[in-house]
DNA sequence: CGTTCATTTGCAATTTTGTTTCATTGGAGC
DNA sequence: GCTCCAATGAAACAAAATTGCAAATGAACG
């Protein structure tokens, strides 16, 4: 897979399998094709060219959390105190490394990082957020936010 | 698919097909059951058997929102005016409905809501808040949040 | 300790799906 | 109008998923 998408011509064609696909990528490409009026063949070649360019990044099953006793979703703005190159990617690196971090981003604003989290209970989260925060002298605070209701979850973008 | 997750008892087996599934679902069942020690007719009973109990919620592609001009990744935390049952619900099923809104929370602590938001440009997103925020009298404040950097993305939660 | 019953398994056969081959089509440029 | 190139569909082929069935496993009970 090529790391940069620079600008992939994305047909018609390309966007309706790709709304197929990011919905559901066990539908079988000869129902692909006949949705969006073309052969499994060309299905398949139009999957494949847009898996080595890197516009599917991958494939996967989503799963339940709860179902595997991870139940409590939450929220963590953090704000670091230094802000160098160095610092940052370092903190990157640790928040890419923990498992309990589903989602790490990087933003401007009012925080540094946002963080969400998957943790079995609220004790996990706070032997977390010593390890992680507290244990960390360059995290000058963070701020909590405990899901309720997962209202909409997902990684769909818009392709049409 | 049943909603309601119970109790599912998932054993080791279970687990250690899951963790593969979520990572790549496209893994062939035999390759799978070489690695948890299980024919492939097994490991196939048992992926059924979690689809059905909702275990495992959905099979997807994950698409590079770069790749389909969808460049943007925001954070939004929204703050309501009035928080009755009646307007809750009717927040979750605005958020849910807007295409550019990839994620929602209802969440405790100063904020309500959070939103995932994934647009092409800040005049998309401008647009966007006329819309959804400035065109909603129940809603107090909101917060933006601009991801530099999607340092770790995905639905991925700890099986092990 | 042995029997029974329900569940799960592996193997083999079948069906479905994915992949490759190859001749054809439809333009773009000359 | 001709050539070249890329993309296509039909058919053949390969691989994977699914099903049927008999055997193995394990727990409950006498």
């Amino acid at each position: 897979m090529r790391n940069p998408v620079h600008q992939p011509h994305l047909d018609d064609f390309d966007r309706k399998i790709l709304a197929i696909l990011q919905r559901d990528n066990m539908t079988p490409q000869r129902t692909i094709g006949d949705a969006v009026n073309l052969s499994a063949p060309a299905v398949q070649r139009r999957i494949k060219r847009m898996r080595e360019e890197g516009v599917i990044r991958a494939d996967v099953s989503i799963i339940e959390p709860q179902a595997v006793g991870q139940s409590i979703t939450i929220f963590v703005e953090v704000e670091v105190i230094s802000e160098t190159a160095e610092q940052i990617e370092q903190a990157k690196s640790e928040f890419a490394a923990a498992a309990e971090i589903q989602q790490c981003y990087y933003v401007t604003g009012e925080a540094d990082f946002i963080l969400v989290i998957i943790v079995p209970s609220m004790a996990d989260y706070e032997a977390l957020t010593r390890r992680l925060f507290f244990g960390n002298n360059n995290v000058k605070r963070f701020r909590t936010f405990v899901a309720m209701d997962r209202v909409k979850v997902g990684l769909g973008v818009p392709v049409g």
